[in-house]
DNA sequence: ACCTGAACACCGTTCAAGT
DNA sequence: ACCTGAACACCGTTCAAGT
C-alpha cells in the first residue's frame, strides 16, 4: 500500500485544477492562496513551490479558460460567441481573463483566433478590428457575468420583475457584427458590389 | 485659536477626496481603508462612520469620476472620448468604474450621456448601441490604462522599442464609429440618401 | 457627531528546515 | 522534489467606549 496511502504530492497541474474548481465555488474575490492550499490539504507555503506568486497562478487559470476557445468557427460572430462562452464556463472567468490580459500575462489565443476569423472573412483592418472586438467582448462579458451572479443571489436593487439579462444577447450580436464590418451584418444582407 | 487647532473632524466629502488623491498615488490594488485612514490621521474604524463599507466608498469614487463626463459633446465619437478621458483622469479609473458599474452601484451617467448623443444623431437602436459602446469603452480603457502604467514602470516583457500604446487610439476610434453606425464613420463620408 | 482602542478573522509571501 | 512551521507585514470590519 505504498501508492495512494494518504500523502498528497502535487504538481503544477493538480494545483491549477484545484484552484479552478474552487474558483467556481467561491468566486474570484474569495479565491485565496490559503483556501486553495486547504483544499489540497497542504500548507499555503507549499503552493509557492509550484507557482512563484498568486498572479502567476491566476495567469495559468486564465490560460486554461482561453485555451478552450474553439479555432476556426464559421464566421466572426460565431468566433466571438465562442470566446464569450469560454469566459462564461467558469465563475468570474471574464474578469479573470480581462485583468490577466491587461497585465500582458497569459496567452493571446483569443486575439489570434479573432483576427484569423476576420482575415478569412476578408476584413480590411483585421488586426485593429480583432483588438476592438476583443475589448468589446471582454468588457461586455465582465459586466454581464457579474450582473448575472448578482441577480441569482438577491443582493441588488431589483427593479420589478424585469430580467436584467434580457436584451444583452442582442447588444452582444449588434456589437460584434458592427465591429466586424458590414460584411457579416445579419439584418442588412450584403449588397452585391459592381 | 479654536478653529484649526489640529483636530481633524472629517465628513463624507473630505474622506472621498482624500481617497481619490491616494488612488492616484498608489493605485487601486493598494488603496486600503487603513491607508486612507492613515492619510487622514485617523483610526481605520473612523471611516465606517462616513461609509458603511469599502465598496460604498469605491462606488462614491466611481461616481465622482463619471460625474466629470461632459454632457452634450458634438457627436458620438466626441462623447465616447469624453468618457474615456474622464476614466483616464485618475489612476485605475477605468477598472474602478467598470467593477462598480458591474455591481450596479453608482450612477449610470455615462450610459445616459451616450444614448443621448446617439438619439441626437438619429441612430435607430440608441439604447442598445449606447450599451454596446459603453461596454467597449470600459473594456478598452481598462486594458489600455493598465498597459500604460505597466509600461511606464518596466515590469513586463518589453518587445523591442515598440510603443504598445501606439495604434490604440486608432482602435478606439474605429470601435466607436463602427458601433455608432455608419452615420458618423469618418473614413467613409455619408453618401447622400435619395 | 465623530472618533479611539482593541479585537476578530483573515490575507500574500518568505525561508529555514524537514523527508 | 515537495512540503512543514513559523514568522512578517499586512487586510476589512465590528463594537464598546470616549468626547
Amino acid at each position: 500500500m505504498s501508492p495512494e496511502t494518504n500523502q498528497a504530492r502535487h504538481d503544477r497541474d493538480s494545483v491549477a485544477r484545484s484552484a479552478l474548481a474552487l474558483l467556481d465555488e467561491v468566486g474570484l474575490a474569495d479565491l485565496s492562496m490559503r483556501r486553495i492550499a486547504a483544499r489540497l490539504d497542504v500548507q499555503p507555503s507549499a503552493l509557492y513551490w509550484h507557482f512563484t506568486s498568486k498572479q502567476e497562478l491566476l495567469a495559468e487559470l486564465a490560460d486554461r479558460i482561453t485555451a478552450s476557445i474553439p479555432r476556426g468557427s464559421d464566421g466572426v460572430l460565431a468566433t466571438a460567441r465562442g470566446i464569450r462562452d469560454a469566459l462564461f464556463t467558469h465563475r468570474d472567468g471574464a474578469e479573470l481573463v480581462l485583468s490577466t490580459y491587461a497585465l500582458q500575462l497569459g496567452s493571446s489565443h483569443a486575439q489570434s483566433v479573432l483576427t484569423a476569423a476576420l482575415e478569412a472573412h476578408g476584413a480590411p483592418d483585421a488586426a485593429d478590428r480583432g483588438a476592438a472586438i476583443l475589448h468589446f467582448v471582454l468588457g461586455h462579458a465582465t459586466l454581464v457575468q457579474q450582473r448575472m451572479h448578482a441577480d441569482s443571489h438577491g443582493a441588488l436593487p431589483t427593479a420589478g420583475e424585469i430580467d436584467v439579462t434580457a436584451g444583452l444577447d442582442r447588444v452582444f450580436d449588434l456589437g460584434v457584427t458592427a465591429l466586424a464590418g458590414v460584411l457579416s451584418a445579419p439584418a442588412t444582407p450584403p449588397r452585391a458590389r459592381a
